[in-house]
RNA sequence: GCGCCCAUAGCUCAGCUGGAUAGAGCAACGGACUUCUAAUCCGUAGGUCGAGCGUUCGAAUCGCUCUGGGCGCGCCA
């Protein structure tokens, strides 16, 4: 058993001899004392319960640690500190086992099992697919990836999702832009339509139509051809996008079309739904939505005076869908300009009948690229952009996907190109995999000495504290895992990693692996080995590469 | 105007479901390679946690107000 699950099974036996029989859930929580000389973890349920057991905290204090029986293979000593913690040494003969743990458990060392199997979708990056994608993406997709993985993690059945938006108003305009660009390799002077889409991948686009059908398509009414340009663009263009996820070590297991939604008219079940509760009104010759009902500041249009369905509805059938197809919670990561869209669609999720705890929406703050310092300016108007491809070319998958993950997800991010070039020890990435491949190296070294790691290996030999550190840094690794996937806060892999990378490479400085003493030695294999398992869970649920060689 | 996000060391950020003396990296300065990778380690210096008020035994953390910044508020998608 891991000592902390350990030590709140024995509290809460405390606990109930106490006379408590109601447990609060956030009495057991172990906290971790900063300070040095605080030991590993304490108990702070002594000062939660001072209101309500109207008696000074050391007291309870006091009282609790009467009644704790704790087992000195996990516990080596406790005392009460400051205002009423309870703090809890770790005996090294637990710490030891866990270097066992941790090997026997291998890729699954870390893992835990709350999310029960209950199903879970991540909707995330969703572009439109009128052109390459942009490094918001690229930090979308890095989020949203590891953000499924961490629910995988803890026990969840996850799906990622991506939401292609192939028809609407959108599709028309990259027709007609294509259209443009088209005719006017042809010699047509074709203007690009207001809204349209003016960046330079829809020339090499048209020239590569022009490659293949020649002057085919102007001989056509211009209905068709836009018809046609817009298809066969949006094909190549979401052929690039999936060509991207690829490069990025990402893999969808569905992409959504919206197109699909409207051939089989799933609007028209909300309509029936929203009618059959009342919750839709006409007025000014359009179908509205009663969202005003459910905390929205004002209502909105389902069915446009045109009678055309707005983006809005579909998006409802979509989610509709998603509902219908099981999953019980439904996680979407937007962008900051989809703001203002939460309340309404939260609304509709509720008028739906669901509830709206299980539809959580995240915004992924934007993301500014710094270059020699400056911030490089981009316009999405004039088709400036910098695609995630590019992004990714000149910093790599690791690197990139390291910093856009590496900041809680409602911060904005400034991305310093330069940083993440770094192949030096100002670049964390390195650091990190660094610490992997000397573990890799050490081990190599060993096999050469002749030296292999035993499983018979006598883990008494484990004594100092930088070895003791290194283990019970280990040890945090789930915790940091389960917790990084309930806050939906995936930084706090980033910043455990840099950690641990830290404390190994001071034990590293502090101490000799391969020596003269065999069973030292043998002993410190096996924490290595461990240790590179931890980072090697961590860096893979990141999709970052875990090297043996640098 | 309304709503959301944010403000912590010179810079970039952790810490925030209330807890002990607020931490890292970079930059600055000073040390450590005859050794399994110095892409490393150790040390020094650096702070009114934007301001004020409140809740509490206790506030960077929660609430309110203010200041300063970013974003969003269409019968668009």
């Amino acid at each position: 058993m891991k000592p902390q699950l350990y030590i709140q099974k024995t509290l809460e036996k405390a606990l109930h001899s106490l006379g408590i029989d109601r447990i609060d859930p956030t009495w057991l929580n172990l906290d971790k004392p900063k300070q040095e000389g605080f030991g590993d973890l304490a108990i702070t349920a002594a000062m939660a319960l001072a209101r309500e057991l109207r008696q000074p905290p050391r007291k309870i204090a006091q009282d609790l640690i009467d009644r704790l029986e704790l087992d000195p293979f996990y516990v080596e000593k406790t005392e009460i500190a400051g205002p009423g913690f309870i703090n809890l040494f770790l005996a090294k003969t637990c710490l030891r086992r866990t270097v066992i743990d941790i090997l026997e458990e291998g890729e699954a060392f870390g893992n835990s099992d709350w999310g029960q199997g209950n199903r879970v979708q991540f909707e995330f990056v969703s572009a439109n697919p009128t052109g390459p994608l942009n490094i918001v993406s690229a930090r979308a997709a890095a989020i949203g990836d590891v953000l499924a993985t961490l629910h995988e993690r803890v026990g969840f059945k996850v799906e990622r999702e991506y939401y292609v938006n192939d028809a609407g108003r959108q599709v028309r305009l990259l027709g007609a832009s294509v259209n443009a660009r088209y005719m006017a390799e042809l010699g047509h002077k074709t203007e690009i339509p207001e809204g349209g889409y003016h960046g330079a991948y829809l020339i090499d686009l048209a020239r590569d139509i022009v490659a293949m059908h020649g002057h085919a398509l102007a001989e056509l009414s211009e209905k068709e051809r836009l018809t046609r340009l817009g298809r066969m663009a949006l094909d190549t263009l979401l052929a690039g996008q999936r060509a991207s996820m690829d490069k990025y070590r990402l893999s969808y297991d569905r992409w959504f079309r919206e197109t699909d939604l409207r051939q089989r008219q799933a609007h028209l079940q909300v309509l029936q739904i929203f009618a059959e509760k009342e919750l839709t009104f006409e007025k000014d010759g359009a179908t509205w939505f009663r969202s005003s009902l459910f905390g929205d500041e004002k209502d909105r249009v389902l069915v446009t005076s045109e009678g055309e369905p707005t983006y809005f509805l579909i998006d409802i059938a979509y989610h509709l869908d998603k509902y219908e197809r099981g999953f019980a919670i439904l996680y979407d990561l937007w962008g900051p300009d989809h703001h203002g869209y939460i309340e309404r669609m939260r609304a509709a999720i509720q008028a739906l009948g669901y509830s709206t705890d299980s539809f959580r929406v995240h915004i992924i703050q934007q993301v500014n690229l710094f270059r020699s310092g400056e911030v490089v300016k981009m316009s999405k108007r004039a088709g400036e952009i910098i695609e995630m491809d590019e992004l990714i070319d000149e910093v790599g998958v690791d690197a990139a996907r390291y910093f856009f993950v590496d900041r809680r997800i409602s911060q904005p991010l400034d991305f310093d190109i330069d940083l993440a070039k770094k192949q030096s020890d100002e670049n964390p990435v390195y650091y990190i995999q660094y610490a992997h491949a000397r573990i890799s190296n050490i081990l190599r070294y060993a096999e050469e000495q002749g030296v292999a790691p035993s499983a018979e290996a006598d883990l008494s030999a484990l004594e100092n504290d930088s070895e003791m550190d290194l283990i019970k840094k280990c040890l945090d690794f789930g915790q940091v895992i389960s917790k990084a996937a309930q806050f939906v806060e995936p930084h706090r892999v980033t910043t455990y990693l840099y950690e641990l990378a830290n404390v190994f490479h001071r034990f590293y400085h502090d101490n000799r692996v391969v020596s003269e003493d065999h069973r030292t030695t043998q002993a410190r294999l096996i924490l290595i080995r461990a240790t590179r398992q931890v980072i090697k869970n961590g860096l893979t649920l990141l999709r970052i590469d875990a090297p043996e060689n640098m």
